[in-house]
DNA sequence: TATTTATTTGAATGATTGTTCAATAAAATA
DNA sequence: TATTTTATTGAACAATCATTCAAATAAATA
């Protein structure tokens, strides 16, 4: 016998994840993401605790949007190509007109230190929930035969992370796109074709 | 005719780089720096115009730190030895206890968006002035039969400095030292490695 | 319809933000 | 030594910051 909320709460986390995201946690303040939200002070304090929590759902909301992402390549086709699509999907975000934003984990990485651990630890989940479904692929592929059996799954999957680390920082650093896609795709090639063989 | 200022400025953006890189730009109040430099507000606007004009100039101070950390691998040994020494002296002070602080270009160049345009504009020109450098080694490595005469120096020098921004993510991010060494070894040799040639 | 519970409102909070400035101090020239 | 020029001082500025809260509102149960 309550009041429920009236807003969608879908709808607020995603416009003030993409306030976020262009300013930053302290680029941008409270009464931004008012103006941005539609909700007022109050509201948010009622919804999220404060400005921190709000930015923190803000992080799980974009992370679950990564897992939905991720998953929305599995399929029953080879897992270097399940891999290989994941990887240039996040390469073209990051070419195209709006990848200027980088991504946001890292941008969140980046810019909070290890004082604001509850941010830091939350950003790391995310983050190693992606490197993880890497390895993970990479595993399957090398089951498959599509990778050597030497192939050291685990660094592989690190390496690419950090590839792909450094094109977001490209993009948000305003690189020339087809350069962006010049050094992922270069990238992910060296790294990977050394491993590859034919199907077993 | 006049006083000279009381301060040493090296000394001075030396404390206020520290803290800025730290904690980034927006993270770092005027009374931090009027605390960690020791100087007024007065003095620091008379000196450095406002906070944003200081920023800058620590940016500036954190290149020329880059640009000497750079001119003391060049010598007449191999290009090649050049680039991999400079290369993995960074990694080391990535993988370092310090490294947490990630580097302050990529920090900076990730929290501030394109409309703090002045601090995008200095941190572009940093970042480029090092990606020629690494350019200029891997040319004059292909000229001396170091590196194959197909080896496309520009887009290696791309692939190399987007690695670099990789690693210096995951140093942000809290990652183990280990495992950044590990990462940045491995893409390193699977980059150059194809190219490479005994020389002639 | 009356009551309960939660949400929304929006003004107000005190703290902190970046910045200014008149007064003071000190070095260098004349 | 007197004068000029700049640096330093540190209090004060208005603006903005994140946050709070009592009142008003609305849905759901009884």
């Amino acid at each position: 016998m309550a009041r429920p909320p009236q807003f969608d709460r879908t709808e607020v986390l995603e416009k003030a994840t993409q306030l976020f995201w262009e300013r930053g946690y302290r680029g941008a303040s409270v009464s931004d993401l008012v103006k941005a939200t539609g909700l007022l002070p109050g509201s948010i304090y009622a919804s999220f605790g404060n400005k921190e929590g709000m930015f923190i759902a803000c992080l799980d909301y974009y992370g679950a949007q990564g897992d939905a992402l991720r998953s929305q390549f599995e399929s029953d086709s080879s897992p270097l190509t399940v891999l290989r699509n994941f990887f240039f999907a996040i390469v073209e975000m990051a070419a195209d007109g709006d990848g200027s934003r980088g991504c946001f984990l890292v941008n969140a990485s980046l810019e909070c230190a290890e004082s604001d651990s509850a941010i830091k630890s939350k950003v790391r989940d995310c983050m190693g929930q992606n490197e993880v479904w890497i390895r993970d692929q990479i595993d399957a592929a090398r089951q498959v035969g599509e990778l050597s059996e030497d192939t050291d799954t685990t660094r592989l999957a690190g390496c690419l992370t950090g590839a792909m680390f450094g094109f977001r920082v490209m993009s948000r650093a305003q690189e020339d796109p087809d350069k962006i896609r010049d050094v992922a795709s270069t990238t992910f090639d060296s790294l990977v074709t050394p491993w590859q063989q034919v199907a077993v």
